[in-house]
DNA sequence: ATGTGC
């Protein structure tokens, strides 16, 4: 690996850039504002984002992206950036194979944190009638809040070790948890290629062997939806997404269990980095060459806590199934799984002649109607995309398109990304007024702590009907539907 | 995001 020591001054490295609008919903900031770019960066957004984007210093981590060994194209930025660890959150990076570098910051901690989308056939009229008495019931199955764990739910080893190698079908072949269909409506099968378990450290597993099947803290959560608004009747249809329906969206991901591995390799790569002749801005950026054997070891580590995240939404599916079979009837209350998305990961993707490793944090892969790494029910129609808002606001269906590829790296956005920090939201939102107001407006609210519930205030974030409007507008997906929460579960 | 710690 080439070295690339360029001496920055403490001015530049600290300076703002400032991103130029190229083309609508497109600002760069060029290779000339500081010597250690190897790529440009790139941000989707319209002139209101882009204003609170500079808010905080995700531009700036960002530009500290786009100088990491290997990466092709440009850093891009999501219209729902903000400041992450070492990658903004909303950030995107491909290095090309065999000698690119992948970043554990790149994953992010929460890896596979994702979102799950499943329609019945049941209208608002429904299921008012036993809607608070369901929420409850949610809340009683479903463990949500930091740190919790699960009672009822625990492997052993062996258990733990092959839902790490296998992922989802482990769990519906050996552990019945879901129907064999479910698996073909999953990002990567619910599987990714080269997960390993043995790469994964016992503390990791001793984390994760009671959190399969929970929420966790933030703004993750369970909402129980209407099809709010419809904008492409066909593409909706195909889905199985009319006006009216309700839909559950499963918003989690790999707990405690991700969270180690990130902080194991980020450890490991902070000591091998200067050993391959690299050198990063910020030590957050801790990396090391794909092929390496600190590479391959934390992308076989992520690929088994990657399972886990689409393992934990399975099995919270489980419960809402069997809940809405409970309080509706057995064939009323049916649940069909639309699709899976993880938005934190890296996966190895051919671009014409080149392999190159994507890195997705906070955002989601947006594959198009030709791409053969969807479900064939999708080929022709496009990956579906879920957009969670924030908690008790909308959520948008989106299909991924083919010009993705050559826009975005076949990405797009992941959510409506926070505006505010966690700790000023505290500050200015009381929770126990915020539950209030969502119940005036007729949502079903479990919550257990109030403070996380102002922490995850819907003014904390970005407005996401913008959000979306620019990556529909940019082509980077396009918009089938708007869903809107009539009861939620938050930890 | 997270049994929130170098």
């Amino acid at each position: 690996m080439e070295s690339t020591e360029v001496p920055l001054s403490k001015e530049l490295l600290h300076a703002r850039p400032t991103p130029e609008p190229v083309e609508d919903w497109i600002y760069e900031i060029g290779t000339s504002f500081r010597p250690d770019m190897r790529v440009p960066v790139r941000i989707f957004a319209d002139d209101v984002l882009i204003q609170q984007i500079q808010r905080d210093r995700s531009l700036r981590q960002l530009v500290n992206v786009s100088t990491l060994p290997g990466i092709v194209d440009a850093a891009l930025g999501m219209p729902d950036m903000h400041e992450g660890y070492g990658f903004p959150v909303g950030g995107v990076a491909a290095t090309r194979l065999p000698d690119g570098v992948i970043s554990p910051g790149g994953i992010g901690f929460d890896i596979n944190c994702g979102v799950r989308l499943l329609v019945s056939e049941l209208e608002e009229d429904d299921i008012r009638p036993v809607l608070e008495k369901l929420i409850h019931e949610v809340s009683r199955s479903v463990p949500a809040g930091f740190g919790r764990s699960s009672r009822k739910l625990s492997l052993n080893r062996r258990q733990l070790d092959h839902l790490l190698n296998d992922g989802v079908p482990y769990l519906v072949e050996e552990l019945h948890l879901g129907v064999s269909e479910d698996v073909h409506f999953l990002e990567s099968g619910g599987a990714m290629p080269g997960a390993k378990s043995t790469q994964v450290s016992e503390r990791a597993k001793q984390r994760g062997h009671d959190q399969l099947g929970t929420l966790g803290g933030g703004n993750h959560f369970v909402e129980i939806q209407l099809v709010d608004q419809v904008f492409d009747d066909d593409a909706a249809a195909q889905l199985g997404l009319f006006p009216g329906k309700i839909t559950v969206l499963v918003h989690t991901g790999s707990r405690g269990l991700g969270h180690q591995v990130c902080t194991d390799y980020v450890k490991r790569m902070d000591a091998v980095m200067t050993r391959h002749g690299i050198h990063v801005p910020d030590r957050q950026l801790a990396c090391a060459p794909f092929s390496s054997q600190a590479g391959q070891e934390y992308f076989a580590a992520m690929g088994a806590a990657a399972n886990y995240g689409f393992a934990n939404r399975q099995v919270i599916a489980h419960h809402m199934r069997r809940i809405f079979e409970e309080f509706l009837g057995e064939s009323r209350g049916a649940l069909r799984l639309i699709y899976d998305v993880a938005h934190n990961t890296a996966k190895v993707e051919r671009y014409g002649d080149d392999e190159l490793v994507v890195h997705r944090k906070g955002a989601t892969r947006a594959f198009g109607p030709s791409s053969r790494e969807i479900p064939p029910a999708y080929q022709g129609l496009g990956q579906p995309v879920f957009i969670p808002g924030s908690m008790g606001t909308a959520s948008y269906v989106l299909l991924g398109t083919d010009e993705a590829r050559d826009i975005s790296l076949a990405s797009c956005c992941h959510g409506a990304g926070r505006a505010m920090s966690r700790t000023q939201s505290k500050h200015e939102v009381r929770g126990a007024d915020l539950r209030h107001e969502l119940e005036d407006e007729g949502i079903a609210i479990e919550c257990t702590s109030n403070v996380e519930l102002a922490e995850e205030a819907p003014t904390a974030y970005k407005d996401v009907d913008r959000v979306v409007d620019v990556v529909h507008e940019a082509g980077m997906a396009r918009k089938v539907a708007r869903l809107r929460p009539i009861a939620v579960l938050k930890g």
